[in-house]
DNA sequence: TGATTTATAGACTGAGTAGTCTATATTAGT
DNA sequence: ACTAATATAGACTACTCAGTCTATAAATCA
């Protein structure tokens, strides 16, 4: 089915990605629309016509990107790896897209920073994907202790506050000058209350 | 000496502090001129007389809430109590003055996602800031062990890290509603990793 | 070809921005 | 009382902001 009209120029998910990107990098106040139309490549109108405005393109790039972190999550955390090889690939992952190469930080911890507290919608959001996440961590560190993966003084539950605590802090740290080492090392102290029980 | 001309109306550290607050909650990009000459209680030129611009306002601001920071946090480890009470105080502060109480979180850890990466003197600012702290910590940690006050499977350089990553983290988390419990819960399990010694 | 529908380029609007200027107020010293 | 110096209230400027409007372009369908 074709429809009338005169066709768009751009694919949505591809728009949307680079709007993702910019308020990745500037945040939501710094960022103005004319950087948006011209970093989309798409005029005026049609962001208002596809994405609403300012606002709801936001909230539809934190949720692009929200969910785009919990299928990469997912894909590694539902494998039939060992648990410590899952933890190897999720700390490695979260290394290189987040903090290390391109010192880029976290989306989400900036926006936690910037509109947490004054964006209802967005805290609603924000709310709602830790509480997933926390699932998502808890659940793997309780099926690890029960197939005898892993053993820890600490229980799931706190290996799983640790674990969000420390990632939160390294995508801030990260955003500092020459605090790669550091950051990386927060992952080492991690793993460290962690014994690996290989079969 | 009493100066000639019409005398202000203000004090220099009062209007510093309340924009401090203003800047706190709000960020520097969605912190108006108008809402800053507002709250401060004084008029426009006032504030470009005495504080330059906006940028340089916001700078000062920065400056002024580090050194508040680094003054409390000298009076806790400098004091002669042992290094758990130490501690202790030290994360009851940070829990009540930045954490739980308020949900306020640290202006800093804002600023590092704001601004540490398109401004270069808050950069600098911010980058001296954690090389100082990471030495505070340091040498507590350094002496703590030496006192033999504590035992750990960490070092002095790891529980500097992890303290430095949880705090940053904490500071993120308790922005989230309903997180005070798991940020709580981040510094009892920091203090799992210490064993005191008490003689 | 002509009617209809959608997309786009770019002018436009009203509000708000950071920062400046001007006129006046309030002090000290002579 | 007059001068010099500083502070302040508020008008003003040039610009940018998010969002809208208009005219035109490009497609389908009859």
């Amino acid at each position: 089915m074709v429809c009338k009209g005169r066709p768009k120029t751009f694919e949505n998910s591809e728009a949307l990605e680079k709007a993702k990107e910019l308020f990745w990098e500037k945040g939501y106040e710094a960022t103005s629309l004319s950087e948006l139309i011209e970093r989309m490549g798409i005029s005026r109108q049609s962001l208002y016509n596809t994405f609403g405005n300012k606002h709801s393109l936001f909230i539809s790039c934190l949720n692009f990107y929200i969910q785009e972190g919990h299928n990469t999550l997912c894909s590694i955390l539902n494998s039939d790896e060992h648990a410590e090889e899952k933890l190897n690939q999720l700390i490695d992952m979260f290394l290189e897209y987040y903090a290390c190469a391109k010192s880029k930080g976290c989306f989400v911890s900036f926006t936690i920073q910037e509109m947490a507290q004054k964006d209802p919608d967005v805290k609603s959001i924000l709310d709602k994907k830790y509480s997933k996440n926390f699932e998502l961590f808890n659940q793997f560190f309780v099926q690890a202790i029960e197939k005898e993966e892993i053993k820890s003084t600490l229980s799931a539950k706190e290996l799983t506050d640790l674990l969000d605590g420390i990632m939160l802090g390294a995508s801030s740290l990260c955003k500092l000058p020459n605090r790669t080492e550091q950051t990386k090392n927060l992952f080492q102290i991690f793993l460290k209350q962690i014994e690996f029980i290989k079969k």
